[in-house]
DNA sequence: AAACTTACTGCATAAACGGGTAGTTTGGGT
DNA sequence: ACCCAAACTACCCGTTTATGCAGTAAGTTT
């Protein structure tokens, strides 16, 4: 039934044992294919892969260079790349790290061997699997980076467009140009900004502005 | 086998058939229970449930208060409540919002029935489930919102403290009796922290640190 | 039609800012 | 002792802001 061309996969995973298992199962797996296995980041570079891979599997505690800094490397050399993280701890701060870096999912390394071939194929069409523990973790993580905090006054459209140009070092001047307006209706609407953020200069305005998420 | 107690479940969902699915569905199955199933949000708070619900299936578009928005209002009720958005279409904006309110996960409404209840028992146990393009955009959203992105040149804890003074609305003259300096030693730190930021003013330079997380 | 809101414009002025140039002081290195 | 880089101070000057006061034109409300 498997007619598609099968899931070409690599590793990079500096326990032999299971290195050797991974290799033995994907290649061992109708539909997928192993296009490299390596010990380090470094070894991967220099001996490349038999083929461009679709999914690379990155442990973290490498030798040398750590996965989580290596995602950024793999998926601007390969862009259409999906890197999923494989390992034995869910810490925070490398999750963080890696998915910020550009991974596009995060498992443990306990996962069963059916669960893992599923998960690289989810991958591979756009999913992003994570064990739950994880997918948890990261939710937390985004809730505390965004957080909305409602203003009593809404700003109007207009108000949020020239904050966003306030943000980017604009001036009145060349917002009003870009607006096509007079420079005294840019104070007019800043004097508004202001009186509805409860603020006294650009800088505030956009720091409160941008902690509010009114922009950016 | 199934000695636990059950899973105390309940929805919030405006379509009726699959409101009496989802009832049937549950009620069915060993280890759930359903303790509510409303139409609207409203109708869930004046009628009330007939126990603490476990686990509440949310959806997003419902007449009245939206799901997205009575996800926050549900768990500052019940704070150990685990809250599930059902919906038909994997909106950004809903996504989004639904995350930041306290949502837990995030599924669609065409997920099979066995992968539904897998999910709830998921959540209930501290998972985050989400289908694999939720799972992903939730991921490009992290990374958008949360980019290291690396300046060329470090900034110096004092120069560091100084920006926050920045984004706080203080001016040169303030700043410089907070740190017992002169007026042209701050002149002269804000002028290296525009270079190494490469902006030319205040509120350039507030956006730009808080976007690189230099600040806040 | 009178009263009121909304969006906008104009003017004035003190204060704050940005950028150039230049001269101390200080604590390491070698 | 010498050099070097850093942190700091100083002055200048044109530009940009913040903010008060005042006025107009279009659209609502009553």
């Amino acid at each position: 039934m498997k007619t598609e061309t099968p899931i070409k996969t690599a590793f990079v995973e500096d326990d032999e044992v299971t290195r050797e298992c991974l290799t033995l199962l994907i290649g061992g797996t109708d539909g997928y294919v192993c296009v490299g296995s390596f010990p380090s980041v470094e070894d991967a570079l220099k001996q490349g892969f038999t083929a461009t891979p679709d999914v690379l599997l990155l442990d973290i505690h490498l030798p040398g260079m750590l996965g989580s800094e290596a995602v950024r490397l793999f998926s601007e050399k390969y862009p259409r790349l999906q890197i999923l993280m494989l390992t034995v701890y869910a810490e925070q701060d490398k999750i963080f790290e890696s998915i910020c870096n550009g991974a596009c999912g995060y498992l443990l390394k306990k996962t069963p061997p059916a669960r893992l071939l599923e998960s690289i194929r989810e991958a591979h069409e756009g999913g992003a699997p994570m064990t739950p523990e994880i997918a948890r973790k990261v939710l937390r993580l985004f809730q505390k980076t965004a957080r909305p905090e409602e203003t009593d006054e809404k700003l109007t459209p207009h108000e949020l467009r020239l904050l966003s140009l306030l943000a980017q070092g604009t001036s009145y001047r060349d917002a009003a140009e870009q607006f096509r307006v007079s420079i005294n209706t840019i104070r007019y609407h800043i004097r508004n900004i202001y009186d509805k953020l409860h603020v006294h200069s650009k800088s505030e305005a956009v720091s409160k502005a941008i902690r509010l998420r009114l922009i950016s």
